[in-house]
DNA sequence: TTGACATATAAAGATTTCTTGATACATTGA
DNA sequence: TCAATGTATCAAGAAATCTTTATATGTCAA
């Protein structure tokens, strides 16, 4: 799919059900606090366990749908998995949203 | 609660929430879709009907969830209800996800 | 090879969200 | 006032999501 630019897109289905996917990962609290820890740059599983206090398996979960999404990617580095967030993907939704308010500031 | 605008915010729970709730209301592909029909100005219900071939009481619903939101308004004017999108809460979103781009790119 | 550790996956139940159909509320025109 | 119209709300079931516990997978070190 091209890349999420011109609010016309929400006319396209593919395209909608890709945003709707996308938001739907930012849409829970949990996920949210994970990307603000990766803000402070790449991070393993472990350190996240330990700064959200959430269970292993909760996290594992969260950090699936969020790479599901395409908001963050994974590398392997021995026994442990290291995360990290995807710019590229943070830019298309903020240009979206951009393309969304200035429709709604021109229009509304 | 301030403007959304630094991505600090993801480690205050109150902005967290709200940050969910927003992303959890442009989760869905009918709100998408309502949020497409209404980049042509404000709609009325019953333009919305019509155009999304939802049902009467389904598009109430998902109104309700944008409005509860914030990212769209509502105006009676006779029997009909007029919705709009709210451009300043869009911008809001726009500036939070900016914030988290770049720290993703300075940092990642 | 074995044991320990980091992470992922699976299964089950709890909770939330969505859809549908019925009904209520508000406004207008007759 | 009454009937018609536009919209909102309610209730019940269906579907999706989240949490927890248990188990599996992969990697290293001894």
């Amino acid at each position: 799919m091209a890349a999420l630019l011109p609010a016309r897109m929400l006319e396209r289905p593919a395209d909608v059900t890709r945003l709707a996917r996308l938001f739907h990962a930012l849409s829970d609290e949990t996920r949210l606090r994970i990307v603000g820890k990766l803000l402070g740059g790449e991070q393993c599983v472990c350190n996240l366990t330990d700064a959200l206090d959430a269970g292993q398996s909760r996290l594992s979960f969260h950090l699936k749908a969020l790479k599901d999404a395409g908001l963050v990617s994974d590398r392997r580095e021995g026994r442990w998995v290291h995360y990290a967030l995807n710019p590229d993907v943070l830019q298309e939704i903020k240009i979206f949203i951009g393309s969304v308010r200035e429709g709604a500031a021109r229009c509304c």
